[in-house]
DNA sequence: GGCAATTTTTAGGCTAAACCAACATTATAC
DNA sequence: GTATAATGTTGGTTTAGCCTAAAAATTGCC
């Protein structure tokens, strides 16, 4: 069973910020995690021994510290989530690159693992097949750009369900107060 | 200006929760509140104070609850994510409905307003493009149900990038390992 | 050995959310 | 119209999570 009980979103950065520190240089440090996380050392020790308590990472006092492999495979679990949700917020839903990474540091610790799965698969999908090219735009909201279609029908339609006049933009950004 | 300051997990539910009484019944008594949330009316007395000091609800002690014109605009702003949240799980994921419910609710939170909208519009273009059809299916992940399409080609790259033996069931909901 | 860097401990603070028990108010029933 | 029931509020406590600051402990290194 890699789930013990569910980590705090604050947990899950820790576990995470050690996994990355990892890749880089084998093992993290106090002052390491403290740095990459903006927090003082004090805080981070405390973080340490839940997550040690939990079996996540090889602690010790005063030792380097790694994960243990459930803590490996937690981390991953979450850097998966996290990769899966960042790739469809760019990939498919054409969001901001440094948006999209910053959101999907949030909505990342909410996901059950059938969504991570399956918005993997679609992402997947989404660049596999050849057809299937839909694209973001300000103007028209999502269209496919297949070159053998006419998409005029679409747009023209998902135009009027938003109750918007063509050549508005869409009010991406903007408050609204509709229904 | 909308966002006064950002609301916690647990007020937007008390938000969400007036609404929904509001709908039913005109205006909402702390009880009714207490009853659809699973806590004791005591606790319901305490975010509501934080609400009203926020000016999203007009509550005055002993008296009957509603949304003031700001708080019903926010209320509306939470149930259109968890809405376009939920419609994106299930048409466009294929998730069942009480689980996409559940999920939408804890990610609708952490949505900003620029996911919301793009989600909104994805869900809306997938309804309406006619030749768009993704499905998921639990033996080959998604693909397209174009008939005049064969999209065993997509399928079998697919198949190849998830390291999936043909015919294996996709790791739905199975703990992984892999990288 | 002793200084400097690192880490831990201790003590304390803050916020959010909940509960309980006691009290206050309002509603209802007779 | 007053007693009783239902509803709502208050204040005190608790739990949990996360953080800081200051002081003490440990380690590494010259």
């Amino acid at each position: 069973m890699t789930k013990t009980q569910e980590l705090t979103e604050s947990l899950e950065m820790y576990l995470k910020t050690i996994y990355l520190i990892e890749l880089r240089k084998r093992a993290a440090r106090v002052t390491d995690i403290a740095h990459d996380l903006g927090v003082i050392a004090s805080s981070v020790t405390g973080a340490l021994r839940t997550l040690s308590k939990r079996g996540l990472i090889n602690y010790a006092p005063y030792d380097i510290i790694t994960l243990t492999d459930e803590g490996m495979v937690v981390a991953k679990e979450i850097m998966q989530k996290y990769g899966a949700m960042r790739d469809f917020l760019i990939k498919v839903l054409g969001i901001d690159e440094s948006a999209a990474e910053e959101e999907a540091c949030h909505m990342e610790h909410r996901m059950s693992e059938v969504v991570f799965q399956r918005l993997l698969h679609f992402v997947k999908y989404y660049e596999t097949c050849p057809v299937e090219k839909v694209r973001w735009n300000e103007e028209l909201g999502y269209f496919c750009s297949r070159e053998d279609l006419d998409c005029e029908h679409c747009v023209q339609q998902v135009r009027v369900g938003t109750h918007k006049k063509p050549g508005t933009k869409p009010s991406v950004g903007t408050k609204r107060s509709d229904n």
